[in-house]
DNA sequence: TTTTATCAACCGTCCAGACGGTACAGTCGC
DNA sequence: GCGACTGTACCGTCTGGACGGTTGATAAAA
């Protein structure tokens, strides 16, 4: 049950299901999840479908966790992208926000990602759990990081906001508007001059 | 049997299914908000409350609206509350974050507003388009306000960010964290040494 | 003044459809 | 033979919505 990263069907049928709710949260909304929409753009009976996922409950749990991991390891590697010193994390966080983590064709991480958060919070809120402890961890490790308090809080608050506002089409940012962000959270992270 | 019997609520029924909706979300999540419960909540058959609301979206487009108004209120009260001058905008926006504005009991107006956010998203993504509206008009005059434009979408991402922690219950701020965050965008707002 | 008509504001019931989930017999590749 | 499915049929529940009352206030007609 690895990542065989294959031609595009021949996946596994467990990684097309999760594939699956992602897509049709993404077109549809979150209203639009069942377990028949689900099997059918899976590609897979309803059945089969329950026969990996025994109610929807486990479905949005795996997609929950897999998302989970997903985002662990997408954090892991863009901190160990940065160089070290204070505002390593930071960085991290930044460079996710603005997306310059991995290059998937199609959806990006953020759509995913989103789908996901608001197919599980709707079920029930508790299947947040996981990226709840998620988001502890990489709290932690951006309120030590070397930087002010305040600094640190602003990237967490800036970033998460960036994601809502794609999250829920809000507003869309321009790209001088991108810029000026990204230069004044730069900036924030320079030593006190 | 209309204006007899009704010591406690004297607010009319339409009025009381609007504050229903909000409350059937708090309590019980998006999922739980059916024409039924509504209606019973706000002590008013099935029947009346279609009276009101012909439809589900209707009922959502109404409540909708009534926290698109009561934002632009708000803000409006807020911008006139600060000193005028650069960043008197982004100040409302700042005050607003950090709850300073009304005094409501109860459910405070971020919570409401969470509620009402989620169940409008849920059922049609295109419901939310009254309060894009209102922030397309916000951020508007958050660029214009004699702050760098940096600055200006800090404020902007990190008071959005601010809230969907909240909405999400991804992580609690401390007090601690507050006060760092709030110190630091007031910061921001100085004019450069 | 009494009767009749109209109208808004509800009430309570019923229904077709959708959904999650079960059951189970059969199929195909290894 | 066995695990990994497929396909169909079915069940109980819930939901949005339709529909036909009922009630009390008000207005018009007698």
């Amino acid at each position: 049950m690895h990542r065989t990263m294959d031609a595009p069907p021949p996946t596994d049928a467990r990684t097309r299901i999760l594939d699956a709710v992602e897509a049709i949260v993404l077109a549809r909304g979150v209203g639009g999840l069942t377990l028949d929409a689900a099997a059918k753009e899976a590609g897979v009976s309803k059945g089969g479908l329950l026969y990996h996922f025994g109610s929807k409950e486990a479905l949005l749990t795996g997609v929950m966790e897999r998302l989970s991991t997903f985002i662990a390891a997408e954090f892991e590697a863009n901190v160990a992208r940065q160089p070290e010193g204070p505002g390593r994390v930071a960085r991290a966080f930044i460079a996710w926000a603005f997306g310059e983590a991995d290059c998937s064709p199609g959806h990006d991480h953020h759509d995913r990602a989103a789908a996901v958060f608001l197919a599980a919070f709707h079920h029930d809120p508790a299947l947040l759990d996981p990226m709840r402890a998620q988001i502890a961890r990489m709290k932690d490790l951006l309120l030590n990081d070397g930087i002010p308090h305040g600094a640190a809080m602003i990237v967490m608050t800036a970033t998460d906001g960036l994601f809502m506002a794609h999250l829920f089409g809000l507003y869309r940012p321009t790209e001088a508007d991108l810029r000026a962000l990204r230069g004044s959270l730069d900036a924030l992270l320079e030593p006190a001059p």
